[in-house]
DNA sequence: TTTACTGCAAAATCTTTGCATCTAG
DNA sequence: CTAGATGCAAAGATTTTGCAGTAAA
């Protein structure tokens, strides 16, 4: 399996500094972050990095499918890593913590079914599950920390 | 079943002309619009209205599950009127019409696996569906009119 | 009449673009 | 070397806030 440079790089993109950086940053947070957070962070260790890096280095990313936009139940988003292939996430709404999940299969009916009754052809799909993980699920009655997007 | 008027005025909120020149609006659309577009929309019968007031009128049909937020494919979104009850909206990618439908009844053993699986108590999802519309399908050789958002 | 709502103006965010400079390959 | 990438500044969008006037109930 090919990792994210070689993938980059054999579609004609450079490996740089900012765009390794942006990368550490995300392989570092369980959470989807929003643009201004990864840029802070990966200014810890670029002090120079722009915010427009941020959002160019993001766009390529989601274009080869390396990251995924994540949309909280809040209506905000942030961006995380994508493992290959197809997956959803799976968001807790008290610390924000994605985890990806892969198996459609279940939906695989429901789409056939829906094919059938509106005429659609379907060929695609966003799927985001919220929910509370075990450890917030455990400290319910702590006050939240609002999650860092 | 409680209409719309009757459902915010048991929250003691007023039914105003530009909320109910908004519903309207919404209720025209087979397609999601954008807050500046049901602006424009809306301006037609209420030329003063502004489009704070559309923004203001959103967040308060969102609150009341009267309307939803729809993504789109490239990741723009809109508004749509939303059916009492838990519904999910499949998209046509190339005209934008909208359509809702229930039944997650097939994603109920896909989430008790992954509560199962992650520990977590999953209580919320978004999901939703592209593809192309049957009449879209047929024609699929026609220039796109771009969506009106 | 009361108080929620509106519209305007302005601010705060978020995202994109143009261009000169830099750097990975 | 040399295309592709960066960073800055600035423009464009989008969304929110403050406040005085307006209108539902």
């Amino acid at each position: 399996m090919l990792d994210w440079q070689q993938q980059l790089s054999a579609v004609g993109c450079r490996i740089t500094r900012p765009r390794r950086e942006i990368m550490a940053v995300l392989e570092r947070s369980a959470v989807p972050l929003a643009p201004p957070e990864i840029l802070t962070r990966a200014q810890r260790a670029l002090p120079h990095i722009g915010l427009v890096t941020v959002y160019r280095a993001l766009a390529l990313f989601c274009e080869h499918g390396l990251a995924r936009r994540v949309y909280f139940a809040d209506g905000g988003h942030g961006y995380a890593l994508a493992s290959p292939g197809h997956h959803h996430a799976l968001v807790c709404r008290r610390c924000g913590q994605a985890v990806e999940f892969a198996g459609c299969a279940e939906m695989d009916t429901l789409i056939a079914r829906l094919e059938q009754h509106t005429g659609f052809a379907i060929d695609e799909h966003l799927l985001q599950l919220y929910g509370l993980c075990a450890e917030c699920g455990a400290n319910t009655r702590d006050v939240a920390d609002p999650p860092t997007h």
